[in-house]
DNA sequence: GTCCAGGAGCCAT
DNA sequence: ATGGCTCATGGA
């Protein structure tokens, strides 16, 4: 008979970690928001994260006794990151400086590459909102059980793709996929089946790994960088959505309707190795100031 | 009612 | 190479 795993928590230790921005800035969709905590799953393990000042209050369910912060969670919250080395990778432009001055400690995040790539799939042409709320039915549906305290909000880890094949592409469809119930079911089966090996992707070159992850039906570009780079993969890589494109329009080229090939090529060019990070800014900052959709140099809502 | 959402695939120029 | 159309679904 083994005692209750009992809550444990502990402080570490970090310069400059906006949790709050980091966890709504389109990264993760499975956090909830909660008492001024963020509380979630990393693995297989419930976590719940308070920002203190001078650091990050993490909370977990022990598994071993004595057990220190688990190591998957430190390395999920890369903590260890120095935030001014990669900001100063920036290139030195006013747009750089203000996305900086405005996002304040934001961080990436570094994810399980199934997951990730789950989430991403489920993304498509979908508002934040909605994907949050389909990624909560795949939990509660198809998901294991977690380890939790008796107040959690999360209890459920998103689906493993063995879950998600036997599932089928009906129930997803039922949890609101849509369309790209077929794509995540088609992703889930190449993963069990082992015709796609995701753990490989940060040793291959960042174009194979692109190349790789394309292979999958409904994954362009876009959903590819977002799994090379929110994995922690590749860093240069720099995803190029919606609202990036229209930040990337209206602040590099005075609100030109440039199409997205274009301005992908444009970003490959303009920001150095920590490409991805730069964009996070860029994404973020455009959303905090609602950037307006261009329409043939007019504004529309 | 219309437009849009952290897109991608397919087909017609 | 480039530009439209469609996919499913809810919110603004």
């Amino acid at each position: 008979m083994s005692a209750p795993s009992p809550l444990r928590s502990e402080v570490v230790f970090v310069d400059d970690y906006n949790l709050d921005s980091t966890m709504d800035s389109g990264q993760v969709f499975g956090f909830v928001q909660s008492a001024s905590c963020w509380e979630g799953a990393i693995g297989h393990r419930w976590v719940r994260l308070r920002s203190v000042p001078g650091g990050i209050e993490i909370h977990w369910m022990e598994e071993q006794r004595g057990e220190p912060v688990p190591v998957e969670i430190l390395d999920f919250l890369q903590s260890d990151i120095d935030l001014g080395e990669v900001v100063s990778s920036f290139p030195c432009d006013g747009v750089m400086e203000s996305a900086v001055e405005v996002c304040k400690g934001l961080r990436l995040l570094k994810q399980s590459p199934w997951h990730c790539l789950a989430s991403f799939i489920l993304s498509s042409t979908k508002q934040i909102t909605q994907i949050k709320w389909i990624h909560a039915e795949l939990c509660r549906r198809f998901g294991a059980r977690l380890i939790v305290p008796d107040d959690a909000v999360v209890v459920h880890m998103f689906p493993s793709p063995d879950a998600i094949v036997r599932a089928g592409e009906g129930a997803l469809r039922e949890c609101k996929a849509g369309f790209r119930a077929r794509y995540l079911l088609e992703a889930a089966s190449r993963v069990v089946d082992g015709s796609i090996q995701l753990g490989n992707l940060a040793r291959m070159s960042m174009d194979e790994a692109r190349s790789e992850l394309m292979a999958l039906p409904g994954v362009g570009r876009k959903i590819a960088d977002c799994v090379l780079l929110f994995t922690g993969a590749h860093a240069e890589a720099f995803p190029v959505d919606v609202w990036i494109a229209r930040a990337l329009r209206e602040l590099y080229f005075k609100g030109r309707e440039v199409p997205i090939p274009k301005l992908q090529a444009f970003t490959d060019a303009h920001f150095g190795p920590n490409g991805g990070y730069a964009q996070q800014y860029l994404f973020h900052y455009a959303r905090v100031h609602r950037m307006k959709r261009v329409v043939g140099g007019k504004e529309r809502a």
